[in-house]
RNA sequence: GGAGAAAUGGCAGAGCGGUUGAAUGCACCGGUCUUGAAAACCGGCAUACCGAGAGGUAUCGGGGGUUCGAAUCCCUCUUUCUCCGCCA
């Protein structure tokens, strides 16, 4: 959510920062501008009534005490002519107070100014690739085939159990999951995140905290009868165990990371983007999330960019980092960039980490401040990102490090975490 | 799931219809004293919003109500605690 002072002080910069999302957010901004201008002034006649109500009624007390009733009783007329106006002033109050809070929420954050502008992932711009595509001697398979003749994962029997985008990892397949998790884990460690393990439903709030609610229930499954919501990722639990919280300490840096599964409704997928591996209703991640002061999460940003890059590395992984344009940014984030793994097998790019700074634009639905040397509270920024998604993962390793006698290599760095060196 | 009790500032804890945004203690910050520290003493110390400012308004778990006036009375929701039941 965007700051109103914000809007009020710099309309024409944020409209020509979010022209970048492809869409013209200066009419909206205006209404918003118009509303707040209307409540501030509703707001101020409300107040002055409340005022005077509030010295009549101390004056009707002293009164009653000194035994002038009929002065009392005159008083309390007055006083209940005041109520009426108030209750209905009140009323107008509120009713702006929404009107705004629901066009706020419809306004995206703000690209930052290196972002570039576009519709589509296509403008999406390469910022950087690392390593070469695997070659191979024989006919590589996509790693459904190899999860079927390896049965490491097994989609069919998800399908009889629960349904499609909800598979067994079995055996090898399980262990490997489990020593994904630990890897990432031990090294977001060893980057001095503190470790969690959250609870996987949320409540409202904490859907509102993060951006996920209003208007995106549809990612989220909900659990009608607790009104619960399963989380699409741990992003969601971490960012808000710091909401309305003020930090006091202003040089504060707060590191979290957590694996969970993460639950997605992902509603209208088909085709290939949703076979074997790449695309679950139900999916492991490791994830960072980060609180920073503003001045400092640029740099935390860079960190855990060089992070990610990092575990790919390890991993013996090509992959190549993009600067998500205007128009493929998510609602809340101001800079995004994805990591993606060459599937050598599908020969096709595949998302495996999203690393975003929100600026302030979380923060202020949670109201997550922190208060300065100057006695000032004011907004903090947050970020998060994948370190990493795992069935991605997993599928790159078993396509890009399959040998041709159908058996996988596990990477070296991996070894230890696993128990094994192939499958 | 059943029966009770409770929710007040960073913490502890008064107040139970009228100058109470809220006593008191602890913690914290500033000062006096001291060579320094401790102690003692003096002063300060919640949050949000509106306002250029003076100032105003709201907030005693959340929401609603009674009343001229509510931290105090009523309703409702949430949470916590105790007892009983069930259970990994």
């Amino acid at each position: 959510m965007l700051e109103i002072t914000r809007i009020r002080t710099a309309k024409d910069e944020l409209v020509e920062g979010l022209k970048k999302r492809g869409v013209d957010y200066s009419e909206k901004l205006d209404e918003v501008i118009q509303l707040d201008e209307k409540w501030r002034s509703k707001k101020a006649e409300r107040e002055s009534i409340q005022s005077e109500s509030n010295k009549l009624s101390k004056s009707i007390g002293q009164l009653f005490k000194e035994g002038k009733a009929e002065e009392a009783n005159a008083a309390k007329e007055r006083s209940a002519e005041l109520k009426t106006q108030e209750h209905a002033l009140k009323e107008e109050v509120n009713e702006l107070e929404t009107q705004i809070q629901h066009l706020l929420y419809e306004i995206p954050n703000v690209p930052q100014s290196i972002v570039p502008a576009g519709v589509s992932e296509d403008d999406n711009e390469v910022v950087e690739e690392h390593g070469s595509k695997p070659t191979f001697s024989f006919d590589p398979k996509p790693h459904w085939e190899l999860a079927n003749e390896l049965e490491t994962i097994d989609f069919e029997l998800g399908v009889k159990v629960t349904g499609a985008g909800f598979p067994f990892f079995t055996g090898k397949g399980a262990k490997l999951q489990r020593g994904l998790i630990n890897f990432f884990l031990d090294e977001a460690d060893k980057a001095g995140y503190t470790e969690y393990i959250p609870p996987l439903v949320v409540n409202e709030a904490s859907g509102i905290g993060t951006g996920q609610l209003p208007d995106k229930e549809g990612q989220m499954y909900h659990v009608v009868e607790d009104d619960l919501y399963l989380i699409p990722t741990s992003e969601v639990p971490l960012t808000n165990i710091y909401r309305d919280s003020i930090i006091k300490d202003e040089g504060f840096s707060i590191k979290m990371t957590g694996y969970t599964p993460c639950f997605r409704r992902e509603a209208g997928s088909y085709g290939k983007d949703v076979r074997g591996l790449n695309r679950l209703h139900q999916f492991d991640k490791v994830e960072l999330v980060r609180v920073e002061h503003p001045d400092r999460s640029e740099k935390a940003l860079e960190e855990m960019v060089d992070h990610v890059k990092v575990l790919l590395e390890k991993l013996e992984l090509q992959y190549r980092v993009l600067r998500l344009c205007g128009g493929d940014l998510g609602f809340t984030s101001a800079i995004t960039y994805d990591f993606e793994v060459y599937s050598a097998a599908q020969e096709r790019w595949l998302e495996v980490s999203s690393v975003s700074l929100f600026e302030t634009f979380q923060a202020n639905r949670l109201k997550l401040r922190f208060k300065g040397e100057d006695k000032k509270t004011q907004l903090c920024h947050t970020l998060n990102g994948s370190a990493l998604a795992l069935p991605r993962i997993v599928a790159a390793l078993m396509e890009n490090h399959q040998n041709e006698d159908g058996s996988i290599t596990i990477p070296e760095a991996l070894r230890g975490h696993v128990g094994f060196d192939k499958i």
